[in-house]
DNA sequence: CGCAAAATGGACCGCTGGCTCTAATCCGCG
DNA sequence: CGCGGATTAGAGCCAGCGGTCCATTTTGCG
């Protein structure tokens, strides 16, 4: 019984529907969700109200839909760097990779989730929960990674991977942030050096 | 030559002026700039739309003014614990108070500065700069604070406060965020906690 | 091939939101 | 006390936005 699924979908409606998403995600994360409306869907893509209706039911419900797609896209955007933390020299290079995006994007759009997040937490529960879930999946992404290395002897036995990833993807929102505001990578890249070098500080002799 | 003042203001102008000021401040950091109509702050204060336009001109200009109100605020709140910065129990008073505050209003609305550069940095760029100079200010209280410190003996000469605060006021921004979408202040107490053991890495001996 | 379900086009609606305009009232100052 | 500027009330405009509806076309399947 799936109550969120009132049509069967061919695969052409499935194609529309992920059209929709995607172009909805892509302006929602460039304008913001307030400043993204149903018709500039609609124009961005030659697609009828109807058809948003008919896939989504309401504009609340294409913007969780949106949480979920961006949810994946960092998701899968982070696993190539988290799922390979060996060293010091690969938390780095997740650290570079990192800030090499936001400079490609001129220091503008801050973090997907950030963003949706100060728009929606106090005033969507829903959507609060989900990115509330998005964020412990990527926080335990980098716990994993933490694990990983300490398993592979490069951290000490007492180290906590869990707070210290925490503290790493609180550190990482906020340098998203104020590179969004000042519009370079200064904060991003101290901010996440300093959580590297406490890392550090639970190294393995 | 002051561009900026059209009319003369009488003191019942200015009184006018500060009490749409204050209500659009507060429902902006409560329902987000999107999130707050001209009526609202006509409703929520008695007040007729000509008297907003009368004062500010547009809704932008009425944004860029409750910056500037959101800015001293939150200057004006941090002052206290910044200013009296002699030791690593006011470094963690500071923390205690933050999270307090937070917790005070049960982990909702962020950072009244780092929200509205969430919303506005993108798309206003003058908002951008004001609320940039805004965290420029917070840094230097930061930074002052550990420059404190480190006069009175606290910190080791080579401690670096311009980059300690800068790291600690991002580290800041993004607990605050978390706060919001988690509801709860384990993140913003464990990203304080990392930078204050941070700068306690440049204790004197 | 035919039919039911799915997909689509597009007109339309009601409301809201930013903003304007005019006319009335208030106030300080000479 | 009167005049000019400051202040305010409030009706109203217009574009845009979320959402609806129905007719039409397309699709999958027996």
């Amino acid at each position: 019984m799936e109550a969120k699924q009132p049509h069967q979908l061919t695969p052409k409606g499935r194609a529309t529907r992920e059209r929709i998403l995607t172009l909805a995600a892509g302006l929602m994360f460039a304008n913001g969700v307030a400043g993204t409306t149903t018709e500039h869907v609609q124009r961005a893509g030659g697609i009828s109200p109807s058809q948003i209706y008919h896939y989504f039911g309401d504009k609340k419900s294409l913007i969780r839909a949106v949480i979920a797609v961006q949810t994946e896209a960092v998701l899968d955007a982070q696993q190539p760097w988290l799922s390979r933390l060996d060293s010091f020299e690969a938390l780095e290079a997740w650290r570079d990779a990192i800030i090499e995006v936001q400079s490609s994007r001129r220091c503008t759009g801050g973090c997907p989730l950030g963003s949706l997040t100060s728009e929606l937490a106090d005033h969507d529960p829903e959507a609060r929960a989900d990115l509330a879930a998005g964020f412990t999946r990527w926080q335990a992404a980098i716990r994993d990674g933490l694990i990983a290395m300490r398993k592979r002897g490069e951290l000490r036995a007492d180290a906590d991977p869990e707070s210290l990833a925490l503290a790493t993807l609180t550190a990482l929102q906020g340098g998203l942030l104020m590179t969004q505001v000042r519009h370079d990578t200064v904060a991003l890249r101290t901010v996440l050096d300093a959580m590297i070098d406490r890392i550090r500080a639970h190294a393995a002799a």
